[in-house]
DNA sequence: ACCGATCGACTACATCTGTAGACGGAAAAG
DNA sequence: CTTTTCCGTCTACAGATGTAGTCGATCGGT
């Protein structure tokens, strides 16, 4: 049972986000990056941060008086654990349907599309056989 | 901004998981359903189901005294919601590597591998052009 | 008609989550 | 060197979630 004390919560979610497409950035940067979305206040985004960062998914580096937040491999993982989870949550016939649901949901690049194809081939081979 | 109010929760997704499988129901065998993965008492099932219906995501039917609980459409509905959500939480270029590694995890049989394909076919020439 | 087995309703409560104010220290500005 | 401005830390607290006990109604058996 993989460990699930580390899974961020729907609000961290979107501030690990942030992080990982920011790269690196401060508290502020994150706040400004979610101000199109969200309505928090800048004690909403650093508590979120703190939390993020003793889950081990976000690593600080002190920089001045600040702090430069990136994103740790641990998150890499958490997203696929979260997306496991998702898998375990669709009752039995289901799972086909939801994923051609996020396949439509998404835009994937030509490279992208051309990968889960592949993978889709692959897939198809092995249990074909 | 699709309304989250009614989104179960980890636990309630684990208990309209097993209603989703049984199909109709009773409180008693869904908490023997669980046992396998769970060690929950009738008590935590009972709960999880009121919170349920009371989220419209079940539906009940009267049987002697006992209920017999069954999933709405709307937990359908609710499991795809999820998925867009994850989705949302996948930052710049992860979104690709989330799917594959979802399509990867999953057992899919052959039909629908199948779909899955065509549907990305059908996405790479749209894009493609 | 009575008794035990069930069942749903109500209640409980510790913990986690969402959201944010207050505060003291350090950096930057003057 | 002082004032202003940021920043992270600490504290707070209402509401959601996980987990379960108790209780009165009811069903099934005798």
């Amino acid at each position: 049972m993989t460990d699930d004390s580390q899974q961020p919560t729907p609000s961290e979610w979107k501030v690990l986000r942030a992080v990982s497409d920011l790269g690196s950035c401060s508290a502020s940067e994150v706040l400004e990056q979610l101000g199109a979305t969200e309505d928090w206040s800048m004690s909403t985004v650093k508590t979120l941060l703190r939390r993020l960062t003793d889950k081990g998914l976000l690593r600080t580096r002190r920089v001045g008086n600040a702090f430069l937040y990136t994103s740790t491999p641990t998150a890499g993982r958490a997203l696929k654990r979260a997306g496991e989870r998702l898998l375990g949550w669709a009752s039995a016939g289901t799972v086909g349907p939801l994923l051609q649901h996020l396949v439509r949901k998404s835009d994937l690049d030509p490279a992208e599309l051309d990968a889960l194809r592949e993978l889709i081939e692959r897939k198809s081979q092995e249990s074909g056989q």
